[in-house]
DNA sequence: TGGAAGACTGGAAGCGCTTCCAGATTCAGG
DNA sequence: CCTGAATCTGGAAGCGCTTCCAGTCTTCCA
């Protein structure tokens, strides 16, 4: 290309001639199958050398019926959710995953209805040889759509109101438990939670956590102040939580980004940290590393995450039947509480 | 899949002999191609609805000779550079402009050699439409590749020792000029910087711009710290150079990473910041806003960045000659200067 | 009303590769 | 030196779709 040249690529055919065999056997001797003598088999490379010759993935996936990739869908409101690096790890674990059984990586930001019916057609077409779906709303049409696919789907966390046959999951409920549960352990006993949005199943998980620790230990459970995993919703919900109760001394944010942005709102209302009140988040993100103070939160393993959605898919695609996973989750232990 | 049932996906034969018109018909209807009856036409539609007909993206491909997508390949040291935020936000404006010309993404984390391979073979065997290619290294052997390919290649920033063709940058160069020159207007004279690595482009421009900066008024330009666009680099060049240079009264840090890592350092070093040293960062991500003080930086237009790749990259396959982009950076005041 | 331009139509030839299968070859054992 | 088994080989039939092309059928104007 660079040059100009069109130099149309070599085909099987030219190379078969070249090393004067039949084109099954340089097809043989490229998918290194049996049947081929020593003598041809060298012929063939030599006159695949000779041409630079490289098979044409198209035509091939065509005759064995395999796209040799698989998609990484992440649905949900606007693409810029994509900007979270959650997901970037998570793609450095399935891509790595992928690499393992030579599959290629397709990512699909379906976040508008036109992007959401081009993943529909990909799943009825056979597009890709595998689907994994992310991120989904309630009411996704994309669950419906996975369920007609014709090709395996796996889901990474479960969308709410909708039971995937095969997902991986991480350990929201126990995580967010084990959160709360350091909280009170550290004699809080005005606990607050700032969750993600309730349509979500994270949503809802780890706001069950909260609950359920809280209810365990005979405390009462505060309404939760709902964010969407931004920093700045994390402050703003802070914020309300402080006018609301001031003498809370322990948070719960159910993400990094929103237990910097709390963090951030205790620091201008001039409340010490983890002092007056104590604040775990939930992800175990970068954030959380150089938040001031470091913040305690609860670990998951993201891109262990993509890596067994990667795995499960592959299997499923060579015919295995894996079971759903939850990964689980663990408390970091950090400054802020 | 979910029911398990087979289900062989119908064809475009089955489409036609249903409809009761030829193949040729069928298939032009589907590509709304002219020379078909209202009635015909009217005939297919019905049938492909009945049937569920979705054309197999596989077989179009192989007889059009187009794939229907583009790949966008970071190569790098190791996989983790790509859980820098910058990759996700390149990516939804690549996936913004990939999708009006509805083609898919492929998404390709070329940080092994053997991954390297994979790319190389991909460039040569039109298993992409297109290729972007970024973060290449010093000597990365994917530029060669990239000469070579059969395929259109843009380049996401130029790689060092390596003229591309086609690429779209970011001016780097000036945007470290406008932080080092409004540092050196805020009265600053001990100016530092904590540059990127120097076998990157980025790196060296950015370094580049500061030093022209400080010639240009008569300053000293400092030798610079170098960092890898990490959080903790930035913290530990800072405390080099603090060492070094006890008396600084300005850091340039190439990075808003690096910068919220030397604001890390400076805070824990009870050096106030701008009062006592003025720190500008340089991307605009989303740490710069949240850092403590919000961070001076120069704004980049990273999403911008994948858009214009991926449009050029799309005139390149339909044929058009673009030509090479810079996009302008703008410095952003916060509180850190 | 003849005929040419134009709109439709479907047969057939690919696109480049895999794979089945029947025939050819090789080789050891008898 | 012959026979059966084991190993090779290449012809041919696809995979599902696009597209060229040569006919067929309409139209419409002179």
């Amino acid at each position: 290309m660079a040059q100009g040249v069109p130099h149309r690529p070599s085909t099987l055919d030219e190379v078969a001639e070249l090393a004067g065999v039949s084109r099954s056997v340089a097809s043989r001797v490229l998918n290194n199958a049996p049947h081929v003598s020593p003598a041809k088999r060298e012929a063939v490379e030599r006159a695949v050398h000779r041409l630079g010759y490289v098979p044409n993935p198209t035509a091939r996936a065509l005759a064995t019926r395999q796209v040799g990739a698989a998609a990484l869908v992440v649905s949900g409101e606007d693409p810029s959710i994509f900007a979270d690096p959650f997901f970037a790890q998570v793609i450095v674990g399935a891509s790595a995953a992928l690499e393992e059984a030579e599959l290629h990586l397709m990512l699909c930001l379906a976040a508008s209805d036109r992007g959401r019916r081009r993943v529909g057609r990909l799943l009825r077409s056979k597009g890709a040889d595998g689907v994994m779906l992310m991120a989904l709303r309630e009411d996704d049409p994309l669950a419906r759509m996975a369920e007609e696919a014709e090709i395996p789907v796996v889901f990474g966390g479960r969308p709410v109101g909708f039971d995937p046959r095969w997902y991986v999951d991480v350990d929201n409920l126990g995580g967010a438990r084990a959160a709360t549960e350091y909280l009170i352990s550290l004699g809080r006993t005005r606990i607050a939670t700032i969750c993600g949005r309730l349509d979500t199943e994270v949503g809802r998980a780890r706001h069950r956590g909260y609950r359920d620790a809280m209810l365990a230990a005979g405390l009462e459970p505060l309404p939760p102040e709902v964010g969407d995993f931004t920093e700045s919703s994390g402050a703003a919900a802070m914020a309300a939580l402080s006018a609301r109760y001031p003498e809370l001394d322990g948070v719960f944010a159910a993400g990094d980004n929103m237990g910097a942005g709390a963090l951030r709102t205790l620091r201008d209302a001039g409340r010490r940290v983890p002092a007056d009140v104590a604040v775990i988040g939930f992800d175990d993100l970068a954030v959380a590393r150089i938040a001031d103070p470091p913040l305690t939160t609860v670990h998951q393993p993201i891109e262990g995450l993509g890596r067994e959605m990667a795995r499960m898919l592959v299997a499923l695609i060579s015919g295995q039947a894996p079971t759903p996973l939850i990964l689980p989750t663990r408390l970091v232990i950090r400054a802020s509480a």
